[in-house]
DNA sequence: CAGCACACGTA
DNA sequence: CGTACGTGTGCTGT
């Protein structure tokens, strides 16, 4: 009977639990797109989110064994190990179920030496004699003995973990015949298979049932052995021994030391922040609302919004002499919050650590405001570049910006999706930044002032600071806070784009696009969408019978390698119209993305995501700039219809050189390589004559495209594998190649296998520059996921390195075109190129800048080139 | 209507 | 079974 008004204390056997999961789900149909399979962690979370709703339990702990060793193993080595080795699918399971429960702040427990089923025996002991409601819930038939009155056991049925049966002290009488601490004696005599425990031959649990309900105990019975007859009565008699070691080995022990008690397992509210992560991570998502509704963590933010840890200070609106004097009072840095309209500004917000104020965007504000502004004054800011931008169309330069907290804490974890300072205040401060309902129209909980943004921007700050090492702030500030001003300069620079070359070109292609299309259906005698790939499936594998391609998830690839392959093979008029119609379609899609961006001024104006990637690159987007079409000769018209603007006279562009490859020098020391770029010689033609052994004027364009592929995969991890692949040749000879290349260039190879070991020891990877990346899957069990990473690894410090020269070269540039007075400016940056606008006259000193700062970026062993182009529009600039 | 899968553009 | 991105389309599930 339970007794409502105790606590109830729920324990879990985190592994038994889990491994039913796994073979109650379909393994295929949870998996993430790495490949690491979630079936056992779903199902164990589907069910403890279920349970919790069911039970309401106010404490609450999981256990789990740690390996598959414990003292019994040790007193019986034949203890389960009968067992084969968990599957592969399921082994990566469980760390990352503990990385779940973590963050849902359920404690895990475990102890070496001991099965999960002896904490759970130690806790149910203690919390029974606490005067808790215990409840059990286990997969292990021996829990079955800690039942008693205060204890009851959740037992999951064979179909899985969906239905949990619950097993009282009547429950057990029912089903087994005697009382629960009488189980063990059952199980003693019955033997456990599963755990590799022989019991007495031909004894069942009716035989076992019976013997101890005939003699009273299992005592009783092993004294009184002798007088047991039959076939089975002999049988005891000689497996005695078995059945006293049995026992043994069932009885859980109850008295286990544990870092926790009942009363230290109190259910505490979920990091709802990091369980969204880790659901992301997992791409579980029906999962997630009921995670959060179960354990109330929908209504505990909101409480916490009410509530912040630490008491935000009242914002003030000081005017004239007031907010001057506060100005001069904050000697330290200051937070600042640009509240914007339209791209304006519109509010202040001002704060330190314990003061915060707030000021219109009027003239008599901005009298007093614009000085500190554009001084020297140390500012704090969150994603400062739309406020940078919104001061600057105001004609306020900002001056004194020494920490950006959006991206300090992009710096820190690249990998986190963090978007907004609430995002951060939760991750960093462990506090919730209160913000508005904005479906209500009166919201109930106000959002935080300017002045209160400030002030949590401060503290977030302070907080990553502490968390930063010293190289990573030198890249906050050396690299990206620089960066930043420019790239809010760029943006509202935009570039010209002409929409009457666009137009015309969307309008030919979409002509040709029908066209095509009305071929295609002829060929096929029907009409499908053939931007469909499902209804192309159909016509190319139902109607048509071409041999399958690629699988993939829904079916089998149409892109165009695929489409290209089958042409070869089975040559279909069908299939050449679609990959022409593919192009067409494509094309024009881009087309009319760029037209519809562009603004009145003519110009399109693309946003730069600073924290938009893991490596250190920019991403662009609305629209983003740095993925137009440059690859055959008809798609460069888009490239033709950027053309330079009003006012100004040309356009450069300017870029560098395999600067991967170069990077790649510098950090192996490959002397061969540092050599190759010494040498003036094209590089592809110099790898080549040293890998296939001949004179660089002997080199053919075939050996040229192998070692370039060759060059180029090596910056990506590439394997055998993919080098066939990609070259269509034999693996075998692929291999060779690979072979030949490093016989050469062998400090390559072992600079890249050592950057991979030191990032395992490391747990990150660090660029020239010192920019980090964490790398957690390196030491994954998994093995899709640990790969993954490792070529990921061997990426970054390269990649990474290159965008540090990049944006180093960025702002040196721009910096140096202000400097000198030049009118000239920076457009637009595609990772390793820069299109610049030049004034009239101007083209001279903007070339020496540009390849003056683009040269002397980094300081490499090997030289940094630089190629520089010119014209009207960006495709007659590339060279 | 949101989110996924696919396809494809760039460095 | 090669890294890093963003976007448009079709389609499915809520």
């Amino acid at each position: 009977m339970t007794d409502s008004a105790k606590p109830t204390l729920l324990v879990i056997d985190g592994h038994s639990l889990a491994y039913r999961a796994f073979y109650a789900l379909p393994v295929d149909n949870f998996s993430t797109k790495d490949g690491q399979h979630t079936n056992g962690i779903y199902g164990f979370l589907s069910m403890l989110v279920n349970l919790v709703k069911a039970e309401k339990p106010t404490h609450l702990a999981v256990a789990f064994d740690t390996s598959r060793e414990s003292f019994r193993t040790r007193e019986y080595t034949e203890y389960k190990a009968n067992r084969s080795e968990s599957p592969a699918e399921f082994k990566g399971q469980i760390p990352l179920l503990q990385e779940c429960l973590g963050a849902m702040n359920i404690p895990v427990l475990l102890k070496p030496d001991f099965e999960a089923d002896d904490i759970l025996a130690t806790l149910a002991t203690q919390g029974a004699a606490a005067g808790y409601n215990v409840l059990v819930c286990s997969g292990d038939r021996d829990t079955i003995q800690l039942v008693n009155d205060d204890v009851t056991l959740l037992y999951p049925n064979v179909q899985g973990v969906s239905q949990l049966k619950r097993y009282d002290r009547e429950a057990v009488i029912e089903r087994y015949g005697v009382p629960p601490e009488q189980y063990p004696d059952i199980a003693a005599l019955v033997g456990e298979t599963s755990d590799n425990l022989p019991g007495v031959p031909k004894v069942g649990e009716k035989t076992a049932v019976k013997w101890l309900k005939q003699y009273g105990s299992l005592q009783e019975l092993i004294d009184n052995a002798d007088k047991v007859t039959g076939v089975v009565g002999g049988n005891l008699r000689e497996h005695l021994d078995d059945v006293r070691r049995n026992r043994k080995l069932n009885r859980l022990l109850t008295d286990v030391e544990l870092a926790l008690g009942p009363d230290e397992l109190a259910v505490n509210p979920i990091d709802a922040q990091a369980v969204r992560e880790i659901f992301a991570r997992l791409e579980f998502r029906a999962l997630l609302p009921r995670v959060l509704e179960a354990t109330g963590a929908d209504q505990a933010t909101s409480d916490a919004a009410s509530a912040p840890a630490v008491a935000m200070p009242a914002t003030t609106e000081p005017t004239g002499a007031d907010l001057q004097a506060w100005l001069e009072a904050a000697t330290a840095e200051v937070g600042l919050t640009v509240l914007t309209e339209r791209g304006l500004p519109q509010r202040l917000g001002l704060a330190t650590s314990d003061s915060a104020i707030e000021a219109a965007w009027d003239a008599e504000a901005s009298a007093v405001l614009i000085p500190w502004l554009v001084s020297d004054a140390p500012k704090i800011m969150n994603d400062a570049k739309a406020q940078v931008k919104a001061l600057r169309r105001a004609d306020v330069v900002l001056g004194g910006l020494a920490f950006d907290t959006l991206i300090a804490g992009w710096l820190l974890r690249p990998s986190f999706p963090d978007k907004t300072l609430g995002h951060l205040v939760e991750r960093f401060l462990d506090e919730t930044l209160p913000e508005a309902d904005p479906s209500q129209l009166v919201p109930e909980t106000e959002g935080a002032t300017p002045g209160q943004l400030s002030w949590f921007t401060v503290r977030v700050a302070e907080a990553l600071r502490a968390d930063m090492p010293d190289s990573v702030t030198t890249v906050l500030t050396d690299i990206e806070v620089p960066s930043l001003l420019v790239l809010a300069d760029m943006e509202l620079a935009g570039v010209a784009v002409s929409h009457d070359e666009l137009s015309a070109f969307s309008a030919e292609l979409g002509t040709r696009a029908d066209s095509i299309a009305q071929q295609a259906f002829t060929t096929i005698g029907r009409e499908v969408n053939l931007g469909s790939p499902k209804q192309l499936q159909e016509v190319l594998f139902e109607d048509l019978q071409l041999p399958k391609t690629r699988k993939t998830k829904t079916g089998y690839s149409t892109d165009a390698a695929g489409l290209a392959d089958l042409q070869r093979t089975n040559p279909h008029p069908f299939l050449d119209l679609l990959l022409q119609h593919r192009e067409a379609t494509k094309l024009r899609q881009i087309i009319e993305s760029l037209d519809t961006a562009i603004g009145a001024d003519n110009r399109i104006h693309t946003t730069y995501v600073q924290t938009g990637s893991q490596t250190g690159r920019l991403s662009s987007t609305d629209p983003n700039l740095q993925n137009i079409p440059v690859r055959n000769e008809e798609s460069r018209r888009i490239r033709a219809a950027f053309q330079v603007g009003n006012g100004y006279e040309t356009l450069l562009t300017a870029d560098y050189s395999q600067i991967e490859m170069r990077i790649m020098a510098h950090l192996s020391e490959d002397p061969g390589l540092i050599e190759a770029f010494n040498s003036g010689e094209d590089l592809h033609r110099f790898v080549g004559a040293r890998v296939f052994g001949v004179d660089p004027s002997e080199v053919t364009a075939a050996m040229r495209t192998k070692v370039k592929a060759m060059s180029y995969g090596l910056v990506y991890g590439l394997s055998a594998f993919g080098l066939s692949k990609q070259l269509r040749i034999e693996q075998s000879e692929a291999k060779q190649l690979m072979l030949e290349y490093f016989a050469r260039f062998g400090a390559v190879r072992d600079y890249l296998r050592s950057s991979v070991e030191q990032a395992k020891i490391d747990g990150y990877t660090e660029t020239i520059f010192g920019r980090r990346r964490p790398f957690p899957d390196l030491s994954s069990p998994n093995r899709v996921l640990r790969e993954n990473a490792e070529r990921a690894a061997l990426n970054a410090p390269i990649q990474g390195s290159a965008a540090d020269i990049m944006k180093i070269a960025l702002f040196h540039i721009h910096d140096e075109l202000r400097a000198q007075g030049l009118a000239s400016r920076v457009l637009m940056q595609i990772h390793d190129e820069l299109v610049i606008e030049v004034a009239p006259g101007e083209w001279d000193a903007a070339e020496q800048i540009v390849r003056t700062r683009m040269g002397d970026a980094a300081s490499l062993t090997v030289p940094l080139d630089v190629q520089i182009g010119r014209g009207a529009n960006w495709d007659e600039a590339a060279h």
